[in-house]
RNA sequence: GGGCCUGUAGCUUAGUCAGGUAGAGCGAUGGACUCUUAAUCCAUCGGUCGCGGGUUCGAACCCCGUCAGGCCCGCCA
């Protein structure tokens, strides 16, 4: 069964109403790895709702959560905004200088990151109702857990200690007031006097914090299991830092029955790491944003990316061959014809289970809930040396119709090309993809027979004499070889490997009449006389 | 120190939760198409399932141990 379906059918056997949440701190650029968070989320929502549940998908935004420090991409500025809530502070402009008159018009640090990243939630079909947490401490929906907590501190305290089994300091409070200066950091509690906390701060200026208006938070451990209660989180997605034993979704469970509700549904998963350069992460800059990524890939093979893989497996991605892997399995995957694989007799329950793994990650990976996928009957691979070759669309199009493939021109098949034009011209690009008539000689020419020199001499000679346009160029490569009496396969194989130091490649004629004469022959030439 | 994940064909992997003859893609090799769109089609080759033990009629799968790689245990998806 798909893992989605899995998790679906434990949240069935528990009711009938769900809500999935996932939570994100917008503590700078949002990266495909938060998207695996949010994308998992959605699945689940939509296996729920294929089972007839009423299953939503809540996006909590820590918007209260601190700005623990000066990041890479921050000017030095942002060091008086240590410790303050990031709905609260500016959001930096493009030197990373605090831009106060985008501040003072309503943007904050928290929305300037927010944004572009509901727009690639958005265009990927991601239906979700965003929770801004600050707004619910405000509110004061955290309220009355947050005075459960004031009242026995030392309980939490012992509950915390025991199960994570790290040591708090004896400072330690179930409460985060703000302080004089509006930083959350270095501030010892004094005391509690429902609703005020009592405090004394790091500058030395003494005050209380309504707990019923957000003027402080919970940390942490306690936040996230008070959220689940007034929120009624009945399922959770989370990357593998918070589930691993004794991490805060351990603390949460416990800490959720102290609150009188239950945990959710956990589902732990694993990071995104960025091929050879570890996990991704914003703060060191080494990311990949999922605006960027869309420019490249179409939606549906984003999703296909995280539906198609079981969430406990870790995903090394990149936006070069392994992009070219991910689209071109989606597109054999899509051409599959799963009503025939399953009619085949005598298949084992392993077999079966596949195919159906198989057809339901492809469900999943649709950008419109509840549409049919699309077969554009064409791998990425392929189109991506189509783009190279002709400079108009029109040309691959006839190119694609000539070949007599089932491909339809479809605004799919249109749009994909787009994107693969965007892909080509950006450094993401793989080398290995790009097609280039080589200038200089190749090792691979050293291998050469007297037959295959033979037959490159014969070529140069065909070509010298040849009108210098696809037709002729097309009908002299073979010819090359036949009149030898040998087989065109060696005139190719000999062609490819002077010009782009290959043994195979894409149809040459097109190609070779868009460059110089001159500097074809004399390739060919070098390589003969080397 | 505690814990989690991963280890299956040259490469990428499915299958491990519910034990029942190990599947696929890429690559390789051979062939077809009166010969190439890195295309398509067909066929072939290729696996001591990291290693050792146990449970079982039967183990890639369950249990114990062990090795290797990655990761988590202040914050991070």
């Amino acid at each position: 069964m798909h893992w989605a379906d899995v998790i679906a059918d434990k949240l069935a056997a528990n009711g009938s109403k769900h809500r999935i949440a996932a939570g994100i701190t917008p503590s700078g650029e949002f990266h495909i790895g938060h998207l695996r968070e949010i994308l998992t989320g959605d699945i689940i929502a939509r296996a729920c709702r294929a089972k007839g549940l009423d299953a939503e998908l809540v996006f909590i935004v820590d918007s209260s959560d601190p700005l623990r420090r000066v990041y890479k991409f921050l000017d030095e500025e942002y060091e008086k905004y240590i410790g303050h809530r990031l709905s609260l502070i500016p959001p930096p402009d493009q030197d990373g200088k605090p831009d106060y008159k985008a501040f003072q018009a309503g943007r904050t640090y928290a929305t300037h990151f927010l944004e572009p990243f509901l727009e690639a939630i958005n265009q990927i079909g991601v239906k979700l109702t965003i929770i801004d947490n600050f707004t619910s401490y405000k509110n004061g929906d955290f309220y009355p857990y947050a005075k459960m907590v004031c009242q026995e501190p030392e309980k939490i305290r012992d509950i915390i200690e025991t199960i994570s089994g790290r040591e708090l300091s004896k400072d330690w409070f179930p409460w985060s007031p703000v302080d004089s200066k509006g930083s959350l950091d270095g501030v010892v509690v004094t005391g509690y006097e429902d609703p005020f906390v009592f405090w004394k701060d790091s500058h030395g200026v003494e005050g209380k914090s309504d707990i019923s208006k957000g003027e402080g938070k919970l940390p942490w451990r306690i936040d996230w299991p008070a959220r689940w209660g007034f929120n009624n989180i009945s399922c959770e997605p989370f990357g593998k830092d918070h589930g691993t034993k004794g991490g805060s979704y351990s603390t949460g469970k416990v800490l959720a029955e102290f609150f009188g509700h239950e945990a959710p549904q956990p589902l732990t998963y694993e990071w995104i790491m960025l091929k050879g350069q570890g996990a991704m992460s914003s703060s060191s800059g080494n990311t990949i944003g999922p605006i960027e990524a869309l420019d490249l890939v179409p939606p549906e093979i984003l999703r296909f990316l995280i539906a198609d893989t079981k969430p406990a497996k870790a995903i090394d991605f990149n936006a070069g061959m392994e992009l070219v892997k991910l689209a071109d399995s989606y597109e054999r995957q899509a051409a599959r014809d799963f009503g025939q694989e399953l009619s085949v007799e005598g298949l084992s329950r392993r077999q079966l289970v596949s195919i159906e793994d198989a057809q339901q990650a492809l469900k999943y990976s649709v950008v419109n809930e509840g549409e049919s996928y699309q077969n554009a009957y064409v791998t990425f691979r392929h189109l991506s040396m189509l783009a190279q070759i002709k400079s108009s669309d029109e040309d691959i199009w006839s190119s694609l119709a000539s070949s007599g493939s089932k491909v339809e021109i479809s605004e799919t098949l249109k749009d994909r090309l787009r994107r693969i034009r965007n892909w080509i011209q950006s450094h993401h690009f793989p080398d290995e993809m790009r097609i280039e008539i080589l200038s200089s000689v190749p090792e691979l020419v050293k291998s050469f027979d007297e037959q295959e020199k033979q037959v490159l001499e014969n070529l140069i000679h065909l070509l010298k004499s040849a009108d210098w346009q696809k037709d002729s160029i097309n009908a002299a490569i073979p010819s090359s070889a036949k009149n030898l009496e040998l087989s065109p396969k060696i005139a190719y194989r000999v062609a490819y490997i002077c010009l782009m130091g290959v043994e195979r490649g894409p149809r040459l004629a097109p190609i070779l009449e868009q460059m110089d004469k001159e500097d074809i022959i004399t390739q060919l030439s070098n390589c003969l006389s080397s």
